[in-house]
This record gives structure tokens, C-alpha cells and sequence, in this order.
DNA sequence: CTGAAAGCGCTTACAG
DNA sequence: CTGAAAGCGCTTACAG
């Protein structure tokens, strides 16, 4: 007897995720979406996701919203189909409206620096001042002065956080910068490529450049180069980020690092613990750290007014 | 009556899956396993993959194995217990012994370019030779007489695919490699700069390098870079997969295209036609081909013996 | 302590 | 054509 039952659980038998989940009421799947996996911000987040979610023997479904704003709707409610236990909503841009629904059937839920909804929704947080500051010190350090930044677009909040946060940390610093020193990019290579043509030819020239993001900072750097001019001799550079491609361009990327890791790390910890109706999880907000490679030097030698 | 029934659909209503897919013995949810959703190589496929998914109105659950072939037993076994109803796999090192279950349960499996098991399990194929050809004849057009190869590890049956696809094209096209000419990387930016490093002090000096992956095409080009050595003036380089560094790195690298979104649709084809029991699918190979950046040039004019 | 029964929310085959 | 019943495979509260 015993051993027939033996035999068949080593033989064939699966337990049927669905049927236990019907009558559990829980599925032990969570939801993760993302704006564009083949944006290198989102793998190592979705790594770090997926093996914490693994060890806890929670599967993740996963959608993509491909920076439609109306394709979040969709996603989520492809999940609630599913009866996912909680969703993970990591996209930059997102609407209150979709939310609703996971909010009603009592669906946890967590989102991504979303500021202005932090108050009502779950949020990990990212506190990008941090990062300027010490890119700020880094370069005042060095000498320089004369500052230039790549924007990302005005409709972007992430990128225009971003530029917010690199305002007030250089007034803090006594740096003015005229509006002529911001020029947006399109967050791409691409953007940041004729962002930096731009920022080349104000007078004086910046000795230092800021990007909103790395991507546009690796454009950046090819308009250097096709210009003739050296990074860094010539011109120091900071990207944002810390993709893996970062350290592969010559010359590395110095950049602030953003940290996906962790920032993965907490939207599970809080699904999971809202899940669990335990006391709230004690506020906490994450900081993003300089990371000093080769595209940052003292400027060169020259006359100023 | 009828008012209120469609009250409660507006309001709240959303269709359980679980005891759907209970009651139909489908649950609309494919598996997907891949290697490292770090590796730059992924995130296409992934994305072409979901798309395709979602367009029929099934999920995709997702995990990686990290290269540890150990992983992929309880990556296929968590796929089952979710009753997926069909699994990619898409990992280049794969165990049969893990392959067993599924089959076993009537799951259909995809596998990516297992050419020893090709005639058993369902596979998407892909040609290299195709893209050594063309990459032979362009750089043979060019002038070039001297070839390095930088090669995967031996245990890696992608990269020795593509190592043996190379030696065939070179063979056909009457180039001699001696094994002086072939050396091995780890398939990321650092070995490839350190195989690099080596064949740059072969004598003579390989006009041209090809290497099994871009990743290591990027190691390569800061070989070059470190040694002073112009690129591609000096030397030319070819890389293999056409990742988006690929274009990003100066100068943008030739390289040979993978098809990935390709191999997503085919392998996605494949495991709905295995579910809907109709005729088996045509054969199909893909072919990946050369494309041409600025890393590729006429050899410099020097002495030969 | 053990074992049979009820029920999760669907779909579908069947009775009326 | 319509509507009530059975049953998918689990888990758990309950009877013995």
C-alpha cells in the first residue's frame, strides 16, 4: 500500500497548482511589470525580482508595457486574471486609474518612485540627491566650474525628478546654471549623442557634462570622439544608472549608481509583507552612489572671463 | 435581474483562472527558461516571446538557470507544477535526464540549437556558417589574409558550434588557421580582452579578429585600445550575436546578426502547433547575417614573408 | 488520531 | 433552447 503510493509520487505525481489555488485562494504567483525588458535598467531588477521570489517558492508572471501608459491597464488586468497575490509595478510612468481595481480586491501592490502617489500607494523610493551630491563633490573637487546636463523629456517623471534633484543639489552648492545648460535628449544614445553637440557648442564650454542617464551619457561620449574632443582631458563626463555598458565603453563611465538590486529586493519584501497583514514595514528609502571610473579628470588648463 | 447581473460584471467581475484552467485541463500559461536575463542576449527574445504570448492571449512564466545545468531540473519542475502548457527552453547547456518529465506528461518543449538532439525533441535551429560566410567573404574582399578567432570555452556546445561553423567557412574559403591562431575567452568583456591580448602578440599579427560573442568583441576592441592599436586601421574586428552595445561601443562593431526575435516566433509557432495536434511544422533553419559597421576595414599595407 | 465529505469557481455534457 | 448538475484536484473542517 504504502509502497504503491511510494512509487507513484516518485514515478509521475505533481501537485496541480491550480486546483490548491482555487482552494487556498492563493496562488503564490506574484506580478511583475516592467516598461521595456530591453531597457538595461530592467534585467538586473527583474533578476534580482525573480530569484528572491524563487526562494520563496513564488512563481512571477511578467508583462512588459513598452511605454504605453494605456497598456499598464492590460497588464494589470491580465494578472488579476491570473489571481496573481500581488503586483509589482515598476514602470516610471503610471496612471492612478488602473490602480483601482487591485486596490479594491484587496490585491497588494507596489510602485516604483511614484512620488506624487507615495502617500496613498506603496512605493519604493529612491532618493537620486544623494547620487548628485556626491557627483557634485566629485567634480568641484576636480576644479570644475563650467557644468552642462542632459535632460530626459518633460513628460518623463523619472527623468524630470532627476533634473530636479540635480537643480537643488547644485544651488546648494553655489553653482548656477542657466537654462542654457540644460539640453533635453530623448533618453536614448541617440538623445544624448546630439545633446552633447548642443552642450559643445555653448561658449563657455562646459567642462563637465551630467547625464539624466547612461544611455544618453554613452551618446554623449560618441559626439565627443567625433568632434575630436578628449573624455576626460578635455571634457569630464557622468552618466546615471550604472548599466553593464557603462564599464564597457573606453573610456569607462563614471556614474552614479542606481540600485536595482535592492530596489527589487524591497518591492518583495513589502508585497510579501503586505500579504501577510503583519505591522507595516518600517519607511525606508534607498540612495544611489557615485562610481568613479575614467571619464572624470581635472579640467584642463584655460583662460576664464 | 439582468441589470443586476451586469452591474456586478461592470463592477468587480473578473474570471478566475485557476478554476478555469482546473475544469479545461489548460491553463493558458507558457514556461519560459533562459540563461541570465543579464546576458544582453535575452531580453529580445524575452520580449519577442511575451509579445507573441499576450497577441494570444497566454501568460509566460519565466525563469533562469544561471548556467548551473542543476537549476534547469527545478526550473522545469516548477514550470509543471504551474501546468504550463507548453515550455521554451532556451538555454544553450541542456541535460536530456531533465527533458524526460515533461515528454512524459505529454508537455510540449522547445529547445534553441540543440543539434545532438535535434532529431528527438523539437528545436529551433540556427546556421553560424551562414554569417562566417558572409563575414569570410567581406573580409576577404577587403584584403585580409591573417585571422585570429577568439573562442568560447570548450564545455560551451554554443560556442563550439560556432567555433567548428568557423572552421568549416575558413577551410571552404582555403584560409588555414593553426591553432596559434584560436584562443579562448569566457564569453564576457574581460576574457575577450585578454584573448585579445594574446593573439595581438602573435607573429605575424592577425589583420583580423572574429569573436565567438559581442561581449567579448567589446573585451577585444579595449585590448586594442590599451595597445594602442587603431581599430579599424590596424586591425579589424567582427562580433557575433549584434547585441545593442554592439553599435553603442566606438567604433560600432561589425558583427553578425543572431536572430533572436525570430527564434522566439519559430520556437512560440512550434509549441503552439505541438498543442494543436495538427501536421508537424515545416522544417526551418534561420540564418543569421553579417552586418556591417565601422569596426572592418582593408588591412594596412605591410611586409608578408 | 484517521478518513470521508464538502467546496473553491469554473465549464460542459446532459436533462427537461 | 434553457437551466441545473456534475466534476476538475486539491485542502481543510468535521464526523467517527
Amino acid at each position: 500500500m504504502a509502497r504503491v503510493r511510494k512509487a507513484i509520487e516518485e514515478m509521475n505525481y505533481v501537485p496541480n497548482s491550480s486546483a490548491r489555488s482555487l482552494r487556498v485562494g492563493r496562488t503564490r504567483l506574484f506580478g511583475l511589470i516592467i516598461s521595456d525588458v530591453n531597457n538595461p535598467f530592467f534585467p538586473e531588477l527583474i533578476d534580482a525580482f525573480e530569484s528572491l521570489a524563487a526562494a520563496h517558492g513564488i512563481g512571477v508572471i511578467f508583462t512588459h508595457t513598452n511605454y504605453e501608459l494605456e497598456r499598464l491597464d492590460s497588464c494589470i488586468r491580465r494578472m488579476i486574471e491570473r489571481r496573481v497575490d500581488a503586483i509589482a509595478i515598476m514602470t516610471s510612468e503610471i496612471d492612478e486609474r488602473f490602480l483601482r481595481q487591485p486596490m479594491k480586491l484587496g490585491v497588494p501592490i507596489v510602485l516604483m518612485n511614484q512620488r506624487q502617489l507615495a502617500a496613498r500607494y506603496p512605493n519604493v523610493l529612491v532618493e537620486y540627491a544623494t547620487g548628485y551630491r556626491e557627483a557634485m563633490d566629485h567634480l568641484l573637487f576636480l576644479g570644475h566650474r563650467d557644468f552642462g546636463f542632459i535632460a530626459g523629456p518633460p513628460q518623463l517623471s523619472s527623468a524630470q525628478d532627476r533634473k530636479a534633484a540635480f537643480k537643488t543639489v547644485s544651488q546648494a552648492h553655489g553653482v548656477h546654471l542657466g537654462p542654457e545648460r540644460i539640453v533635453a535628449g530623448d533618453m536614448h544614445v541617440e538623445g544624448g549623442r546630439s545633446a552633447m553637440r548642443e552642450l559643445l557648442a555653448r561658449s563657455p564650454r562646459p567642462t563637465a557634462v551630467l547625464a539624466t542617464n547612461d544611455l544618453m551619457a554613452v551618446g554623449a561620449l560618441q559626439a565627443a570622439h567625433e568632434a575630436g574632443i578628449r573624455v576626460p582631458e578635455d571634457i569630464s563626463l557622468i552618466g546615471f544608472d550604472d548599466l553593464p555598458i557603462a564599464s564597457m565603453v573606453s573610456p569607462p563611465l563614471t556614474t552614479i549608481r542606481h540600485p536595482r538590486r535592492e530596489l527589487a529586493a524591497r518591492a518583495f519584501a513589502l508585497l510579501q509583507n503586505a500579504l501577510q497583514e503583519g505591522n507595516a514595514l518600517p519607511e525606508l528609502i534607498l540612495h544611489p552612489h557615485l562610481v568613479i571610473r575614467e571619464s572624470t579628470a581635472s579640467p584642463a588648463r584655460r583662460r576664464r572671463r
